[in-house]
DNA sequence: GTTGAGCGTT
């Protein structure tokens, strides 16, 4: 483990504190000795300026030529000289929780509307081996959206290309951990949650490939076409292994987690905190939650929002639609099964028990299963993210792959 | 035919 200098002043006297495997120091590691602290700066030897230290997520990232001998002095949000603190800790422990890092697609921002996938494996493979790219681009139209995705085959690259910005086609980019995904969660369970899925992705491939990480017993793919499936493990802690995971299929980065899925993953909702109108039975879930988790939302209390009912679910004014279908389909196949639709229904009365996290499931917005699940064409495509054994053979159908053409003329 | 902070068809 390796040791950064840090002084509260530049005549104070350093304290030592540690960086992270990959070189990179997390800000709740200085804020631990130093709380408010919001940042850090040092003094640029060459030309006796101070320079600021990069900050991305809650990591900070070593100068050019690494942390080296620098004392580096902590920053404080405008002229607090720290004692205050705490007020901003806990909005900044939500990005402080992000530290953890690990192997991940990054997202890119600010793309060119032109930037193809090309120029994007063009441009990064100059940090390392890329082995995805995508262009989100307009189902419609087929115009970028001016973000994408790349990931690396090495997380020093990952972490290199965090670090600093882009020049890409002549705009400024910024590559980023995406937040559509939280730090994983623990939880006991042999099966994982796939998402991202296309619908080309059948259920035997989805088992082949999983299959390199351990021995599936079961895979699940709801049916309509819902973009995601189910895979269960032989052992468990193969499936939590791969929770949090990005893994590249075909060519398509599919997510996994644990499979309930935590998030209603809605920013607005932490940031508005309670659900407005009546929740019924939302006696609060315990607070034992895993860290990640969703904070208190009564989701689970929507479904009687129209009468509000006073204590009991009328399941007499029920009525089914395909999405409550698909939605409860979900349910059996997740660990809770229909405990997480029911979640505000639950005692919850020991404070022991099996595994937190219970509360507050309900899967899925009934939403129109419309027939247009037409997504066409996955550009991306880089092959398989290549399993080792051979047997794998037969899959190599013909998934086109935009990289394939060589050479990016851009400029004409 | 436009745009420029964001977050990937759960």
């Amino acid at each position: 483990m390796e040791y950064i200098r840090v002084a509260e002043d530049e005549n104070e006297e350093p304290m030592e504190i540690p960086s992270e495997d990959d070189g990179t120091v997390l800000l709740s590691t200085v804020t631990a000795q130093f709380p408010g602290a919001c940042g850090l700066r040092y003094r640029n030897p060459v030309n006796q300026c101070m320079r600021g230290v990069r900050l991305v997520e809650g990591i900070l990232h070593a100068p050019e030529n690494g942390w080296g001998n620098l004392v580096y002095v902590v920053n404080y949000p405008k002229d607090n000289k720290r004692k205050d603190g705490m007020k901003t800790d806990a909005s900044s422990a939500v990005k402080l929780k992000r530290a953890v890092q690990k192997h991940q697609d990054l997202i890119v921002l600010g793309l060119p509307w032109k930037t193809t996938e090309q120029d994007l494996k063009d441009y990064f493979s100059t940090f390392g081996e890329v082995i995805m790219v995508q262009v989100k681009k307009d189902a419609k139209t087929g115009h970028s959206k001016g973000f994408g995705f790349v990931r690396f085959t090495e997380y020093e690259t990952q972490v290199k290309v965090m670090s600093q910005r882009h020049m890409i086609n002549g705009r400024w980019c910024d590559c980023k951990l995406p937040n559509s995904k939280s730090p994983d969660e623990p939880m006991r369970s042999r099966k994982v949650f796939v998402g991202r899925c296309t619908e080309d992705m059948s259920a035997e491939e989805l088992r082949q490939f999983f299959s390199q990480y351990g021995e599936v017993v079961d895979v699940f793919i709801p049916k309509p076409f819902r973009a995601f499936s189910f895979v269960t493990f032989a052992d468990d802690q193969v499936a939590q292994s791969l929770c949090g995971e990005d893994l590249i299929i075909k060519g398509v980065s599919v997510h996994v987690s644990t499979a309930e899925p935590k998030h209603n993953n809605n920013r607005q909702l932490e940031r508005e905190g309670r659900f407005p109108g009546p929740s019924f039975g939302s006696q609060g879930y315990p607070s034992n939650r895993p860290s990640g988790g969703t904070l208190g939302n009564n989701q689970g209390g929507n479904m009687g929002s129209g009468g509000g009912g006073g204590g009991g679910m009328n399941f007499g004014a029920f009525s089914i639609n395909p999405a409550m279908m698909a939605a409860a389909q979900a349910a059996l196949q997740s660990s809770w099964g229909m405990m997480g639709m029911l979640a505000s229904q639950q005692n919850q009365s020991g404070p022991q028990g099996s595994n937190p996290g219970q509360g507050n499931q309900q899967r899925e917005q009934p939403q129109s299963f419309g027939s247009n699940n037409s997504y066409g064409s996955n550009s991306g495509a880089i092959g398989w993210g290549s399993p080792n054994a051979g047997s794998g053979s037969g899959f190599n159908g013909g998934f086109s792959s935009s990289m394939e053409s060589k050479s990016s003329g851009w400029g004409m």
